[in-house]
DNA sequence: TAGTAAACCTAACACTGTTCGGAATTATAA
DNA sequence: TTATAATTCCGAACAGTGTTAGGTTTACTA
């Protein structure tokens, strides 16, 4: 690679990270062009030379996230039973969106940014946040701790624990942001009912 | 109550009408006091005698939103037993966000919006949705339908409750926006699922 | 009918994202 | 090394935003 495109795309990577602190610093409201490029030593007319728009900016701001979503997710330790594992990956989701509230917020207000860079079709690479779920419920399965049910099978089963952990996260990142009690170990039992449910045919 | 102030609570409730319509229409993004103003025949700034700002504005339209999800939730069929007629709350939920997406996404952005006008506890009235919901749950409990378990009593069974709809509103309206298959029937199994969990001890 | 308070608008301010034209810098070719 | 070309960057401007100050019109009251 030569020195320019190098160049390039370290500057990019610079617009990016400094577009990410000023959305972890000051709130995604707070992010302007002008700042963003003094932040960095540029003028705001210099940014459109790395991105189109500022809406751009954003969207790469929000790819980064759900791959630092994955990240967290694949942190978690797999040498454990099944159920255990998937339990893990569930708080991990949480623990992301506590850790990164205005970030995890930002990342699905802008569904398009969801999937891959060239790719229109929904979490179809392999270490997005859901396949990884997906491949946990997929080998509880295999495993025999989940049993599929007619009608409720990978895909019926990933959806329903996506749903479980997102509103855990969501409402715990807006409508209870404040909330003054510890929800964590709420969360816990609601994880664990919800597995219980699955290995319960 | 004089005309005075009765014509003011009018070209406020005009305000409001034409800011929801907008949303509606155009996404919240689209909301300008400009063209709030045009659309019921004044200036911006003479908006500023109704509100303080445009903020306090998308506050009271956050609210009426409440007040329209709880009407949702208030529709539905209480001559049922306990556990179907949780069932319709859940659907109806989620029918409201389908039905009015930028509305429910609104909602949720401004979290102080989510309490009565003149109350900073949460949820506290008693007609809104959450209090629809838990009563929903106490008549469970108290019917024999949702046994308790130790730690897990009305509050926790609530907020189980809460997340679980909330992540399927929240997930239909934002990442899955798009997405081509039906997934109320899928919605169906994951809202029974749930309940059959709380309904085995 | 005179005086007062409310309602409303015009004009302006500081800010936003974005574009245009040219200037400075860097790479390439002779 | 020098001339040419391409990239990179910025100042200035444009149309738009929310908001405010000041003044004018309207409506109510005594």
């Amino acid at each position: 690679m030569k020195p320019r495109t190098r160049r390039y795309h370290r500057t990019r990577q610079a617009i990016l990270d400094a577009a990410t602190e000023i959305i972890h610093e000051e709130g995604p409201d707070a992010l302007s062009m002008r700042e963003l490029a003094d932040r960095i030593d540029y003028s705001a007319a210099g940014l459109y030379e790395y991105f189109g728009s500022k809406e751009e900016i954003i969207l790469a701001v929000c790819q980064e996230g759900h791959q630092r979503l994955a990240a967290y997710m694949l942190e978690v330790d797999r040498e454990v039973p099944a159920n255990d594992y998937l339990y893990g990956i569930g708080k991990a989701y949480v623990r992301f969106a506590l850790e990164n509230p205005d970030h995890f917020l930002l990342m699905f207000s802008y569904p398009e940014a969801a999937g891959a860079p060239e790719n229109d079709e929904m979490h179809q690479e392999n270490d997005s946040s859901y396949n990884i779920l997906l491949q946990g419920i997929g080998r509880g399965i295999s495993e025999g701790v989940f049993p599929e049910r007619p009608g409720f099978g990978l895909d019926e089963l990933g959806y329903a624990a996506w749903t479980m952990v997102h509103g855990i996260a969501m409402l715990r990142v807006t409508a209870l942001r404040e909330y003054p009690l510890d929800l964590d170990a709420v969360d816990d039992q609601v994880i664990h009912n919800f597995l219980r449910g699955l290995m319960t045919a």
